[in-house]
DNA sequence: CGATGCATTGATATCGGTCAAAGATGGTGG
DNA sequence: CCACCATCTTTGACCGATATCAATGCATCG
């Protein structure tokens, strides 16, 4: 297994502006993961690891949406993300976790001590790459937020957030006009740092200008050129 | 040239954490990469690449500092950051820059051809290991971007930012209690989403508060205490 | 010594945070 | 199956902070 087997995708990367085209793991790859993992399946509200806590594992996720969040000493709460099916998460600092990850649905989880995964890690580099690609994943999604979190007024960052979730589920096909929201008003107020009760008024001027409506569990996007001119508007 | 020779160094960052302790190029590094670059020497003021500008090379910043920006249809601009000596910027999205990066100090910069980098990339492990470093570095920036971002009152942002200038320049040893501030005001305000008249006012109170005290080219931190007190408090 | 860019200060309006309360929703247990 | 309870969501009123507009001060550099 030469370091040049991984090369061509490195040189991807920096040509091509680091934009590695598999952001989360492969089927495959997935499974290969698996054969060295333990399943969860764990029911939404479920707590999956604490900020502090010691960092013995990574999760990939294999279905459902999970919310990554920190607790602050002022009694805020600042969220960092959410990842969604075929994400990793659990990746620490000074061998402590960061952040508190909880189950926003029910989800399905592979847990894979880290020791177990150096191994595997070591035997291929193709997989070893993708941590690679994870963490420029992970720097696309907070240059977004920081977009996000630059725009000035409420509506402006929910309908950016809806576009940014929109984007990020998308897969290989054009965008979708409907948007599956199944975190609360609190987490999205949480993640784009806006009272709960301004994402609650942004909410409904979308969809009083007729741009979104709003059902149980989602948004549809229903007038997408005003949507898209909103969003763009910085 | 064997994987498992640069397997180690990704092992730390897994299990440590993804923090390499080497975030910038080591001297060492930058004379090797300074062998197949060219040196340019610009002026403040100098624009370096416009953003829109097709990719063709990456920049090591080799002393000075350079702000990357981007303009907004809206006429307001939007800076994604500084870079610093020892870091290195120009990377694309679809073989385009994505700012526009300009001269904020009189810089040394060493311009390399990407297919030229991607050779020497190729011929050293422990060099393509230290862009995988720079992606790290730059996820951590952009993370430290969102905390300030997330922060509501003008004061903190400003009290943050210098706190992020502080870390992003310091060395190995303590923290200084004298932050450099080449950049204008509108630079900063650019930055932490804030008008730049809000900043003037923020540096006032902070000025008039005792926290530091502002002088040509930078800023001391006097009052250290309430200083790291006013940018821990989130 | 103008001219230009940068910084400061002031006045005003707007927008979002906060506090408060009521309305919807969903899950649980009886 | 239904009622109740916890949680989430919406709406309202008010206040404070910041954006904006405007003018002045202040370096630095031809």
């Amino acid at each position: 297994m030469n370091v040049l087997s991984s090369l061509p995708a490195i040189r991807a990367l920096t040509l091509s502006g680091f934009e590695p085209t598999r952001p989360t793991l492969t089927d495959q790859q997935r499974a290969q993961l698996a054969a060295v993992s333990t399943r969860l399946d764990l029911k939404a509200r479920a707590i999956i690891y604490r900020d502090g806590d010691a960092a013995t594992s990574i999760f990939i996720n294999g279905g459902g949406v999970v919310i990554a969040f920190k607790d602050m000493p002022s009694g805020k709460r600042r969220v960092a993300g959410f990842r969604f099916a075929g994400d990793i998460f659990g990746l620490a600092e000074r061998g402590r976790y960061i952040n508190t990850t909880r189950a926003v649905t029910a989800v399905t989880l592979y847990q894979i001590p880290i020791v177990t995964l150096t191994e595997t890690l070591r035997q291929d580099a193709e997989l070893e790459f993708q941590f690679f690609c994870k963490v420029v994943h992970e720097l696309r999604q907070h240059q977004r937020k920081s977009i996000i979190l630059a725009r000035r007024d409420a509506a402006g960052r929910v309908a950016m957030f809806i576009d940014f979730l929109r984007r990020t589920r998308a897969g290989q096909g054009p965008l979708e006009d409907f948007v599956e929201l199944p975190m609360t008003r609190s987490d999205i107020a949480d993640f784009i740092s806006v009272s709960l009760e301004s994402v609650s008024r942004a909410c409904r001027r979308l969809s009083d200008s007729g741009m979104v409506e709003f059902t149980t569990g989602g948004v549809r996007i229903v007038d997408r050129g005003r949507f898209e001119k909103l969003v763009a508007r910085t």
